[in-house]
DNA sequence: TTAATATATCGTTTATAGACGATAAACGAT
DNA sequence: ATCGTTTATCGTCTATAAACGATATATTAA
């Protein structure tokens, strides 16, 4: 398996809006499962998320849709396949903010 | 003026559902900042934070009890006037789960 | 007792979230 | 060209959020 890394580097403070963005993207008790699972298995396919949650597909892929609008997580379309994982910029820089609160 | 503590002393780790909810709380500019804003100063009313922000005083109302309700921040009525505070121990525990992610 | 002040709540409107099943879209394999 | 796999999107329903004005509640001051 490739290690990906979404590479967006928009290095500098994040702004009020970002983080409120991420805050609500993660609002959610799956979606923190979702992004907790990311940072261990680094990257992963919506299906493998699907087996873990009891969601339907639709759900999950709505979930995962939140957390890509937020920058949180990238998703990267191989084949039939989107691998997604934690954009670690965005999220080194969220906490960064919450450290700082 | 008093300093303010809430002393809710929940000790221990905080579960996905109140990071969530703490999330989910600050998922909305006006709410940070107004948390901001209450970190900084410690404590003021419910007044003093209507004027800061374009926003009536019943949406104001509205972005603290939903604060309230997360826990993330607390409210001690006196007379007239409500007191608001930021928790600060669900704060540090808030920060340690994020810091931990 | 009444008036003034401060906050909370109610009712309304519009928008978005959360869940689902059904279907579309993209691709690999046969 | 068709089939199976994987993911995304659509349509629907119900619930909650975001904003407001109006009103209720609680307390202090006159």
């Amino acid at each position: 398996m490739k290690t990906r890394n979404c590479e967006t580097a928009t290095a500098g403070r994040m702004d009020t809006e970002q983080m409120a963005g991420i805050c609500k993207a993660l609002g959610h008790p799956t979606r923190i499962k979702i992004v907790e699972y990311l940072i261990d298995i680094n990257t992963c396919v919506c299906g493998e998320i699907v087996n873990i949650f009891p969601f339907s597909q639709s759900t999950i892929s709505q979930h995962l849709k939140l957390l890509k609008e937020s920058g949180i997580v990238c998703g990267e379309v191989e084949g039939p396949k989107t691998y997604f994982c934690v954009d670690r910029d965005v999220l080194e820089r969220f906490k960064a903010c919450i450290r700082d609160l």
